[in-house]
DNA sequence: TCTGGGGTCCTAGGACCC
DNA sequence: TCTGGGGTCCTAGGACCC
């Protein structure tokens, strides 16, 4: 029988906060902006809790429930570094670790019980080390599966150790709202009660062909959970393996909607710039471009294509998108815009030698624009439509570099060049 | 209450091919 | 030419997670 932990740190990025200032520590604490942006709470203090504020809750309703709460924007950098000890620590412990996002972890325990004692003494070991090496809190889920650990370890919340002995599993599910099911959300849960069905042993007791008609592929995949089980059974051979991402977006939210053409060109810009900086840093090459646009009423769609051949270069995100915006773009106040990537290669495919060479070139560019940025920060080179709009001033100031062709030879055209145009050979 | 940003997976329809 | 079925790729949307 295997023995895996969960462990999930508490109110991760505020209780980071409190460690570069401990003042805030016994506060009403809201990481994700300020009180009146727009934006959602990503972790809030279990003071600001008692007063109704959770994750993914608006900014400004959490103001609204908490005026005295102190808002912070967070720092990504601090809350990775952060991770990073807390994994080392992990992997201290044991060596079969997976991280499951920043503030969680699997660990597979089964085989240490000679090096740590029974699973409840090493949970405490553990919980111990981990605040001992980093001062922060988790709590940790004890069982014989991944999905019971992950529901036990938010039953044992805060800075609690939970063990659920094998052969109590569906004792222990038995009573608990379907929502604590990971992947049971507020739709399925909705569509869940309409059915009668409220606890995860109602769920438990219905036949999975039942399931399987009602919802599909899913409704299978739920009766499983119902009864503990692992997606992948006991033990699946992913769990230590790292998988190549399959998507790389960058989307962005404007205080206030606009329609200025040219400042969502230009953030169209800036958006393909930095998903061509993380497809040449993974080394990935994209064969599908995707534009997303939310409206001032919410509504969002999303439009792609595919491409002939895989690229990693910005220019060529950029016109793709850019040519998306225009053929979808109706003129209306813009909320969100986004570019992702998908359709994700490891090599750019076939194409001609002309096309070729032109990318070479282009490849070139980047990769010295790449040097700068490391260098001197992302904002030193940019795409020569990124300098339109509020990217303008920015630039500008800081009399940066720009990236557009290198001029023109005088034997071409005039009008053959463009911000499309490959830079000229030296 | 007025809704971020980065992802994953699933569904469903249409095109196209055999 | 009155019309099947399966496979694959592409696109769009939606639920969900942290």
């Amino acid at each position: 029988m295997a023995t895996i932990f969960h462990v999930d740190m508490d109110a991760f990025f505020v209780s980071v906060e409190e460690i570069f200032d401990p003042s805030l520590k016994g506060k009403a604490v809201v990481v994700g902006g300020p009180a009146n942006a727009r934006g959602v709470v990503s972790a809030a203090s279990y003071e600001a809790r008692k007063f109704g504020v959770h994750s993914a809750m608006p900014l400004r309703t959490a103001s609204q429930k908490c005026p005295h709460a102190i808002f912070l924007n967070g720092n990504r950098e601090r809350y990775v570094e952060y991770s990073r000890r807390v994994e080392a620590e992990l992997r201290a412990f044991t060596p079969l670790v997976s991280m499951a996002s920043i503030d969680e972890a699997y660990l597979d325990v089964s085989g240490a019980t000679r090096l740590h004692g029974p699973p409840l003494a090493a949970g405490h070991k553990l919980h111990e080390r981990i605040k001992r090496a980093t001062g922060l809190n988790c709590s940790i889920g004890i069982s014989s599966s991944r999905l019971v650990s992950k529901i036990c370890s938010d039953q044992a919340k805060p800075n609690g150790v939970l063990w659920v002995l094998p052969g109590t599993e569906a004792r222990f599910l038995a009573p608990l709202d379907v929502r604590k099911v990971p992947g049971v959300g507020k739709r399925t849960e909705e569509a869940l009660h309409l059915c009668g069905i409220r606890r995860i042993g109602d769920l438990a007791r219905l036949d999975p062909a039942f399931l399987e008609q009602r919802f599909g592929k899913w409704g299978l995949a739920l009766a499983g959970k119902a009864q503990g089980l692992d997606a992948g059974g006991w033990f699946d051979s992913s769990f230590l393996e790292t998988e190549d991402p399959k998507s790389i977006s960058h989307e962005h939210t404007y205080d206030e909607d606009t329609a200025e053409r040219g400042r969502l060109i230009a953030t169209i810009a800036h958006l393909s710039e930095m998903v061509g900086r993380r497809l040449r840093d993974h080394g990935f090459f994209t064969r599908t471009v995707q534009i997303k646009l939310r409206d001032a009423d919410f509504h969002t769609i999303t439009r792609a294509r595919t491409l002939a051949h895989a690229s990693q270069l910005d220019t060529e995100i950029f016109a793709e998108a850019r040519a998306l915006f225009e053929k979808n773009w109706r003129g209306a106040p813009v909320r969100l815009i986004g570019v992702q990537a998908s359709n994700l290669e490891q090599t750019e495919g076939q194409s001609s030698l002309l096309e070729q060479s032109n990318r070479d070139r282009w490849r070139s560019a980047m990769a010295a624009a790449d040097r700068l940025r490391d260098k001197f920060g992302d904002d030193t080179v940019s795409l020569a439509a990124g300098l339109q709009g509020r990217f303008r001033r920015r630039v500008d100031e800081t009399s940066a570099q720009r990236l557009e062709p290198a001029p023109e030879r005088p034997q071409r055209p005039k009008s053959s060049q463009s911000t499309q145009s490959p830079p000229d050979r030296d």
